[in-house]
DNA sequence: AGAGCTTTACGAAATATTTCGTGCTTTCAC
DNA sequence: GTGAAAGCACGAAATATTTCGTAAAGCTCT
């Protein structure tokens, strides 16, 4: 490892099994693996090695005092994916998180609710540059 | 390459590449190169090599006419924003575009201009649903 | 034409990611 | 307590990505 891996961005797999984990709430890896083999193809110890690198990096944390271990998100859900999204953000629209706004909004179907949400945060952000 | 990468995501370095060409235009290898270093450190072969595999990709065409061979996007970069935004939409948020606009407006600031073109979207987004 | 600089191709090392096998340890049912 | 099943650690192969050295090819200037 050259730059310390915590804090940075998970790779795609990782990011599959966090999914998993932000959905369902803490799991063993048996739990991770039976929800991720109904979608994929994938090997139970190809699971664990994940949560365990995932564990070292400072992605999961456990809970070793019980028997079959239990993995949790190590930061908050929002965190990680704030980092991915500045990620991208930085690498493929040059900062401009308006214009990612606007591809993600036009590419797919958002809730009702959602666009309210957002419609409350523009007058927010109007409001503060007024 | 077990899967055909025609279509596939670029990868963080190549997308450091296609940004210098989204922003600039067309350029050589010498330019590209010129333009990377400023940021960082990075060898020349090595920017080389990778709009090489760009262009067996399908990421760059290249013109071989002219001597100094010209390299530019083979896809259009709103096409290609969308390819990665929609991977990420779908392994980090579970497909809400919703979501991941609203983090992406509350985390960095945006300009009033485009503050509006997405208060025009939701309207016409609105508009669709009603 | 050819010396010298730039450009291009190619191969391969270094690194990172993904995948799984093997075997030790723990738990559970008897 | 003991044996079977499940959990866990570890190492390492397979694959993908990043990086660059070396040398061949092309261009320019004289």
């Amino acid at each position: 490892m050259s730059k310390r891996s915590k804090g940075r961005k998970p790779t795609d797999s990782e990011v599959k099994i966090l999914s998993v984990i932000w959905e369902h709430g803490p799991k063993t890896v048996r739990e991770v693996y039976d929800l991720m083999s109904q979608k994929e193809t994938i090997g139970y110890t190809t699971v664990l090695k994940f949560m365990q690198i995932m564990t070292e990096k400072g992605h999961l944390k456990r809970d070793t005092s019980i028997r079959p271990q239990v993995f949790s998100a190590a930061q908050p859900q929002q965190q990680t994916q704030r980092v991915m999204l500045r990620d991208l953000l930085d690498r493929a629209f040059a900062g401009s998180a308006g214009n990612l706004a606007l591809q993600a909004l036009s590419t797919k179907r958002s809730t009702p609710e959602e666009l309210r949400e957002i419609r409350a945060l523009l007058d927010k952000l109007e409001g503060e540059s007024a």
